[in-house]
DNA sequence: CTGAAACATGACTCACCTGTCATGTTTGGC
DNA sequence: GCCAAACATGACAGGTGAGTCATGTTTCAG
């Protein structure tokens, strides 16, 4: 117990003078491209206060180091990509429609964004706490929202809270692979977006099995 | 000549002597420890020629650096859970039982072998390329058995190419994410896997979209 | 106007790590 | 049993980058 804690005590404190205020805005732009072009590690704190014109020692000023600017970048990210969607999804007119919306938001911004994916997905080995707590969070209000929408009739309904949950963490799931193949990686026959939409709202509206219960394998397998 | 040339020609070659593969075969598994437990940044090739009792030194006999021997394992742990998947789906009687024990021991192997799975997780900043191959390959041949299932009448049909694809990362995303909540990150109400491994199945199987028909999913129409 | 607090500087310290090489030691074919 | 090739050693060169600190400079409340 008791090691070292470099950041402790002083809690982060917004700068109190306009001057402050623009070096730290300076800093954190700086931080976000050299974070989304070069990787967590490749980055470096001088790298950051070279771009963005400010001394090695400026930096630990806002930060007390290299992991905690990245943790306020990945929140910072998680919040745009969330109002993203948010706004995609605002007016659609039942939840099916919903998802839908989110997914075409959320590829449009991985197509306009990258790089500050980037930085969400690179946390996984910076930070792992970190990491889990952005899809944890995500995932809660997630599972809440399919369990209203089932209630309202507009999805099956699920046997209890574990179904909404799963449901919750496949869709993701879902987003994030076809993101990943169409959203970042480009080349590789990366089918035209509307068409990946398409087919995939027709898997997450009715799944795999073939249609209507002609009484096929629906084997209850055990074990 | 005498050009400087780092990891030129001398390309890699399995060992001659019982010695060398030995001392190969321990270096191979410290290394899965050391990146498996510190991550790829954290370990050092230092660290593993400690753990594995052999000289700095011999560590360049066998691989160039340490990002090869980190694509190595990548390889090999993708071998290894390639392996698993298809022994766990193997004498499934059609192709959602298939994918059902499929993701059943995709979960299992997560639980026993969690730090293995970190391995293949941080090539993504490691080496974007390595981690985007380790997938495409994957989703090739799962495409294939999808749409070889759907034209056998085991699934529903996709109306092309494009389908069978973005269902293949579908149902890869899905398996990885619930796998990161429910086979790599324990408690916070982490749910029985075999409830889990329902709720995803139902889900594969019939998505989202409520019933049309009056026909209520509990009727089972067993024969 | 003034002085204390906020902000800024950048050379420097310290720790760490990869990859090399000159020098041994072991192996196994003949 | 011999010897060339294979294998092994570990000190070290060379490089990098995070975080510190003693010393300025700017801001703004009073």
């Amino acid at each position: 117990m008791a090691e070292p804690m470099p950041n402790d005590g002083r809690a982060e404190r917004a700068p109190s003078t306009a001057r402050g205020r623009a070096t730290l805005r300076r800093i954190l732009a700086a931080a976000e491209r050299e974070f989304g072009t070069r990787g967590y590690h490749a980055a470096s704190v001088s790298g950051i206060t070279r771009a963005s014109g400010v001394a090695q020692g400026t930096f630990y000023i806002y930060f007390p180091g290299k992991e905690q600017i990245f943790a306020e970048l990945v929140r910072h990210v998680g919040r745009q990509l969330r109002a993203a969607m948010s706004a995609g999804a605002a007016d659609a007119p039942d939840r099916l429609a919903a998802e839908r919306a989110g997914l075409r938001a959320f590829l449009a911004f991985l197509g306009e964004h990258p790089h500050l994916y980037r930085i969400v997905q690179e946390a996984q080995s910076v930070d792992e706490t970190l990491y889990r707590e952005y899809y944890l969070d995500i995932a809660r209000g997630y599972a809440a929202g399919l369990q209203r929408a089932a209630e309202a009739g507009e999805l099956r309904g699920g046997e209890g809270r574990v179904d909404y949950e799963v449901r919750a963490w496949a869709l993701m799931g879902l987003g994030h692979f076809l993101g990943l193949r169409y959203g970042l990686w480009p080349g590789d026959g990366a089918a035209p977006d509307e068409a990946v939409i398409d087919a995939a709202m027709d898997f997450v509206a009715h799944g795999l099995a073939p249609a209507r219960d002609s009484g096929s394998s629906l084997a209850e397998e055990a074990r």
